[in-house]
DNA sequence: ATATACTGTTTATATTATAAACACTTTTAG
DNA sequence: CTAAAAGTGTTTATAATATAAACAGTATAT
């Protein structure tokens, strides 16, 4: 029972909650014992194959393990919990393949990139957003993203606080969008042959309930058709996604700016 | 039967969710039958300080119900579903008091005001982010927040969609930072006497696991202690919310700038 | 050779939300 | 004034859920 005969890793195995130690791949195959006849791997890709088509939640214990041929009590012998399953779906879904480096001087272009390629993790998987973030990331994949946002931080006189503050600014950024995304690619699909997204439905009512004297600024937008998404054909501004992301990159860049000893902007 | 001698406004509770519905206040209290002993707002009240002391997990039929001193089967009377009262719940910690408007020069301190606004629900109410959004805001109160976001706006030289773009950037800008806010908050409660933020916890374990090789730029911010929120005293940057917040602020200002018939940047 | 550690299964339990039927109460239509 | 109608809160019942405990069988280490 001494700690001493322990890897660092396998120390640090204890201080991580249990779904990320898996997903370390810190917890040793048991040596003794009848041949395993599934795998974690396989257990959570069928889990993600199922939330891919009946959503998060229809991923029960039970339907996991129906799918596999097994009953649900045998998938504990592989996985703590239902919430370490969450968490190896999580960092499953953040296994892609990220674009090749960009020079620096493209850093708008890569952080653009990293924004769209997160975006997509959401379109792909339109559970991912569902599973609650309980902290920062800490399992491998993830922070492979975090590695990947930090790209294009890495020459910019910057300290960490300040690379870590652009990093949550624009993953925040795509958290929001990937939902939006995902919020308009399921009402697409659910009445595809009806309405094309979930305000227009209530765009009616609103119209009858927004009152101009309680509602000064948003009544006209509202009438326009436009707060409900109903006139998005002749969205001015693009994409939504777009917009703010350029925004963002603006505000960046004058940061830089300002930072890099004053530049022409006073 | 017939549909004709409706209120526009009755017309329009047929279309929303039975919780907007409620919300709106367009479900007329019944005639007959003995004397109600509850209302919705008792229940929904009672329903946030369940959540308010032990998180949205702890909110059960059962457990408002027996807090109020009846049979969960009761609160079915007044609300069709527990999903209806969870938006019920959401639009209650939407009801804030609005500061007085500012002249329009001071939009950036509007803004501000507004995120910070939005930031402190989460503060107050920390289950207020575990209600997942459906969809576009459509309930009362949580429609006078985007009445309230759009103010500043309303005499740029912006059309719709550019307002629109601009409150969707602020409004889950404040989302993402009243969500790390609160497991700020949570983490501090937990463990007051222990570790500060919930990252602490793995920092130690996060500093043997990511290994240059593999997270080439993640590596150095998470020795230095800062990745964890470990060196959090230090921060050059003060509230991570100010940060990226600023940075927003510059790119619309940017905008605008270019927009009104280019300034001085080229 | 045998103890040990592990396998997948069966059985059981505590929580959920909520449907259905019940006896009672108030209002409304005739 | 009297039924019918509509609504009250309650009891009972149901289907899902995650997961604990005990089981018989199997592979490995000593």
């Amino acid at each position: 029972m001494s700690n001493d005969d322990m890897t660092p890793e396998e120390e640090a195995a204890k201080m991580l909650p249990a779904g990320a130690a898996l997903g370390w791949g810190l917890v040793k195959p048991p040596q003794r014992g009848p041949k395993r006849e599934m795998s974690i791997d396989l257990i959570v890709s069928k889990a993600i194959e199922i939330a891919d088509q009946d959503g998060l939640a229809a991923v029960s214990m039970n339907r996991i393990a129906s799918a596999l041929g097994f009953t649900a009590m045998s998938l504990y012998r592989y996985i703590p919990s239902k919430d370490d399953l969450l968490i190896l779906m999580q960092d499953a879904a953040c296994d892609i393949p990220l674009p090749p480096e960009r020079p620096p001087h493209e850093w708008r272009e890569s952080m653009r990139e990293y924004v769209l390629g997160t975006v997509a993790i959401f379109r792909k998987h339109p559970w991912y957003g569902d599973i609650p973030i309980l902290g920062i990331p800490i399992t491998p994949n993830n922070l492979r993203i975090v590695d990947w946002a930090l790209r294009p931080l890495r020459d910019m006189p910057l300290d960490d606080f300040e690379k870590m503050s652009i990093v949550l600014l624009l993953s925040g950024y795509a958290r929001n969008c990937g939902m939006l995304r995902r919020d308009i690619d399921r009402a697409v699909q659910a009445g595809s042959s009806e309405e094309a997204f979930s305000g227009i439905n209530y765009s009616a009512a609103l119209r009858t309930l927004v009152k101009p004297e309680q509602y000064p600024d948003l009544y006209p937008i509202v009438m326009s058709g436009v707060y409900s998404g109903e006139k998005e054909a002749e969205n001015t501004v693009g994409d939504d996604l777009e917009f703010g992301l350029e925004r963002m990159l603006d505000g960046i860049e004058q940061y830089l700016n300002r930072k890099m000893g004053g530049g022409t902007a006073p």
